[in-house]
DNA sequence: AGATCCCTTACAGAAACCTGTAAGGGATTA
DNA sequence: TAATCCCTTACAGGTTTCTGTAAGGGATCT
């Protein structure tokens, strides 16, 4: 089993939580726990430093902003960092989210190697996590395979920076000429009411007002 | 201190956090876990019925759904349905919710005893609000006060039936029309243009899209 | 009773939204 | 080279949004 861990968790009971599942379970014998993604680079770095690197790094996404200045304030942040720095290092991401294309984007563009959603069954499934990932396999949480089917679209550059504007409260004439006095292309008002019209059917929305709500009611913006 | 408590908690990792802080650091006796409210619920009543009450009650205000059939789907709702049955029981929730206005109305519908958020300090905060409810007085975390001067507009029922409609693709138009239909008044497109305009000026939008994704990003609606 | 306030409603006009048609240009393919 | 596809853009027109004015009615206060 994994010798050295670092869990990387903002929340105070969920931290206690994981850390009485690894060691008492999963019998880590060196875990450290830190609160934010600073901290935790920081001590990736050193054990590395030290020859004495860190095999496993669980971590969650999202960290509660404080009063506490912070150059990564998220988990993404934290694992491309960290795998550009280790890239034998083992990482698990233990989060919320739930949208298998933002997990998707995990496994691709960060080399992950298991991704456990909190639940019910969290700590059962981040056990199962650490195993699989101890005998160099991958783990994902099963319930997500189950939604993966459902819409998969992806927003592009121009459409977040559309729909960015809009939900700022502009109109679409407005947003248009913005992006023609910065010289950012395409910009004439009828390409924006095409891609806002695709986004429509995409995402079965009516109008703009529905289409800016859905996306935000499922965090896609 | 409180000698019988129950812990409603969807979430293992968290769950079994708060387990070990209620067991550990106050020294609860008979702390009963349980991860869906429906549960909780009959365990309350078992108890009373046994003449053997629970003292104290800690729980989540969001509850995941799953392949369980549920009656009580929220925290709210087990709040509402124990304190009618055992209106002395002590209520603590702990959530992520950092909304005020919602923590507001759980202390003057529901009477409860404590709010703890979710967070970095949470087992500490959740420790020191188990001490202060056993000596009947209430506890806040304090990073809720200092957003509470933020923005306090209520949103009533006839705000949140346009916004419900207007969030689903309806023109006002069309909201006035199945308002009409509805039998439900007021129902003029004017009225309703008047109250959306209300709103932009309390929320700070400009127009109906960043209302309601500004009431979205919120978790007002 | 009269004055006042607030909510509801009607109406009007300018601005914005939405959809469809069509033209131009770059990239790809036959 | 020609045909095709796709993206960008312009424009048109019907619909919806947004704001302002004004009228009517119920509740409250004097």
């Amino acid at each position: 089993m994994f010798k050295k861990v670092v869990l990387v968790e903002d929340f105070q009971g969920e931290n206690q939580g994981i850390t009485e599942t690894l060691t008492e379970k999963l019998a880590i014998e060196e875990l450290q726990t830190e609160f934010y993604c600073d901290n935790a680079f920081n001590r990736l770095k050193v054990a590395l430093k030290n020859n004495d690197p860190y095999q496993l790094m669980v971590t969650d996404l999202f960290f509660e902003k404080d009063h506490v200045n912070r150059k990564l304030t998220s988990g993404q942040e934290l694992i491309k960092v960290a795998r550009a720095q280790q890239p034998e290092l083992k990482i698990i991401v233990h989060s919320m989210e739930n949208n298998p294309i933002q997990v998707n984007a995990l496994f691709k563009e960060h080399k992950i190697n298991g991704y456990v959603c909190k639940g019910r069954r969290g700590m059962v499934e981040l056990v199962n996590a650490v195993n699989e990932v101890f005998h160099n396999r991958t783990f994902v949480s099963p319930q997500l395979n189950l939604t993966a089917a459902n819409n998969s679209f992806e927003l592009d550059a121009f459409d977040r920076a559309i729909l960015k504007e809009l939900a700022n409260g502009l109109t679409k004439k407005e947003v248009s000429d913005k992006f023609k006095k910065e010289n950012r292309t395409p910009n004439s008002e009828s390409t924006i009411d095409k891609r806002i019209s695709k986004l429509y059917d995409e995402y079965e929305a009516k109008n703009t007002t529905s289409l800016l709500f859905k996306l935000a009611k499922e965090g896609k913006i």
